[in-house]
DNA sequence: TCTGTAGTTAACAATTACGTTAATTAGCGA
DNA sequence: TCGCTAATTAACGTAATTGTTAACTACAGA
């Protein structure tokens, strides 16, 4: 499958790599050649890995000169935060209570706010 | 790569079917033929899925006479959650000013509560 | 124009992922 | 024991992912 944007967000974040450049990009904006330094592998498989990164839309690039400085882009991690929000009241008991308090006050439940 | 457990999670939700799955296993237990019914693919295809799943953390299995109900499970979502929280300022502008505050505070700055 | 630096693309190999159908295991019940 | 249902495993094909090295493009500056 792999056509929508979750997936494409998620399978991009599923490489440690690419994790640890995104991490990186939080410090600031870099160039390719400083995203590379601190790992073993080539210069292509990092450009291959920005390029997954750019199609998922958690980076985005600029040129100045001969450098293409990457930049972290807030919106993707923003859906997939938003998506994991479903599930969080399977973890959250307090998240629960509130959930739960929410309910009752849409009910009009004159004890709601007791709670 | 794929050693770790936020790439196994990630990876295993990388995969539309497998979230659907999981959203729903959200409404209670459910066995394989179940989980099944709503997809075109083939039965065993789903049984991988579910080891994915399985592997990941995201699901535990019983098993009642011939049937193996699957549960979801918080915990790898939970650890994503956290994992995300971490970039969350990059979009969320009041945690910004949370973070300015509780840095403030931390300093011993006499006007933190101000803000 | 020539040279060096930055970065990408091409071509290839190995591994993993995902689907299929067919065969197999496991338990229930007549 | 036999047959039915539930589910997994086996064997296989294909496509995607990830890495490599070599070749290429693009720009800066002497």
């Amino acid at each position: 499958m792999q056509t929508d944007s979750l997936s494409a967000i998620l399978s991009a974040l599923a490489d440690p790599t690419r994790r640890a450049i995104l991490a990186r990009l939080v410090e600031g904006e870099a160039t390719v050649n400083e995203l590379a330094e601190p790992f073993e592998i080539s210069l292509p498989a990092i450009s291959r890995h920005l390029k997954v990164l750019e199609a998922a839309g958690l980076i985005s690039r600029s040129r100045t000169a001969q450098w293409r400085p990457c930049r972290i882009e807030a919106a993707p991690l923003k859906d997939l935060s938003i998506w994991i929000e479903r599930y969080r009241r399977l973890w959250d008991e307090s998240f629960d209570k509130m959930d739960a308090y929410l309910r009752d006050l849409q009910k009009g439940d004159p004890d709601a706010r007791k709670n």
